[in-house]
DNA sequence: CCCTTTCTTGACCGTAGAGTCAAATAAAAA
DNA sequence: TTTTTATTTGACTCTACGGTCAAGAAAGGG
């Protein structure tokens, strides 16, 4: 009945997304999307709008990603310890500066009331209640407070992943780890 | 000789860093810049080269202010536990999105290899030095390591000027700066 | 195989950015 | 007052941005 679209739109927005991520969305052209997905900008826009609806639609598949690493199997003392010792490795990586999109994004649109400063606050929420929920699946907690608990993870994470944009000190960001991961007796 | 300018140049830097620090480098114009300081973009131009140029004087009149923030006049806790209130007092302030220049640069500047991004960086190593320089201000000292205490100060100081940016969530923000403070058996 | 409908292409548009420059202006020395 | 020299002005350039659109291409139902 009419002509199909040519390109995969899931993988579309996952290209988009990685450049976003790297770039920031001001620091990203139309020309960075049309390259890194290899459409032209009549298609992006006939797909996606704009870029700004694009950029939408990468925080939400980058959020939807965020909330599987959440799953945890097994010991959650023993995942948190994981999930920050894999922070730090990833932060100290020289070609690593993308740090978390979320985060990213609270930061870049936090003086304007746009959409993705709604959408980049609300996955920060839905980041912190994962958070919380790991918090919850620890047995024989010891007399922590799990809101505290919580906010100190999920500080500490943000810390680890915005101050490795710039700082590449592994001692620095094993310190900032291992202050939260006390609290649980544990360490990297 | 000769004509001489008309306006007070530090005055103009201050009033560009104010932009500069509300905005972000890239969020600000030349138009803007020329708006605050009442000069036109010839005579911006003429005495201060470029925008990145203007913009390092910005950062370094910025750091110099900071420094001089350092001073411990007093009980180091006391003066620990002042700042910190300050931090949180004026984080949750709706019209306050500015943050810390210096950490703000860090961050914006981490994609690159610009004179801002190694000047940022210098000045947030020098902010860390006078963080140290307070600790060991601290007398009957208890078992803490001096590098680790700092280490856990200036990161919540991060913390919480960069998450107050998008969350005005005082009990939250308060959170991060008594995590730190039990440290010295204070709190805010 | 044709027709309808949609997708794809890339030239194009308006706007806004940083930076330039020649002419006008004014401070201060002579 | 004149001369010298630097500052001030704003119109200008060039480039890059996000976004549009008319024409051509192709998928798939009939």
């Amino acid at each position: 009945m009419s002509r199909t679209t040519d390109f995969d739109k899931e993988e579309t927005i996952t290209k988009a997304m990685n450049i976003f991520w790297t770039k920031g969305y001001e620091g990203t052209t139309m020309r960075d999307l049309q390259t890194a997905t290899g459409l032209q900008k009549g298609s992006l826009y006939n797909t996606f709008k704009s870029k700004e609806n694009l950029f939408l639609l990468c925080l939400e598949k980058y959020g939807a990603n965020s909330a599987t690493l959440f799953y945890v199997d097994g010991d959650p003392k023993n995942y948190i310890k994981k999930f920050f010792k894999r922070l730090v490795d990833e932060g100290v990586k020289e070609e690593n500066v993308s740090g978390c999109l979320i985060m990213n994004s609270c930061i870049e649109f936090s003086n304007t009331k746009s959409a993705p400063a709604k959408k980049s606050k609300d996955l920060f929420a839905t980041v912190e209640k994962n958070f919380e929920n790991v918090v919850n699946a620890i047995k024989n907690k010891t007399t922590h407070d799990t809101h505290e608990l919580k906010t100190n993870l999920i500080t500490a994470a943000f810390s680890i992943r915005e101050i490795s944009k710039f700082k590449k000190d592994k001692k620095f960001l094993k310190q900032i780890a291992n202050n939260v991961l006390k609290e649980l007796d544990i360490a990297i």
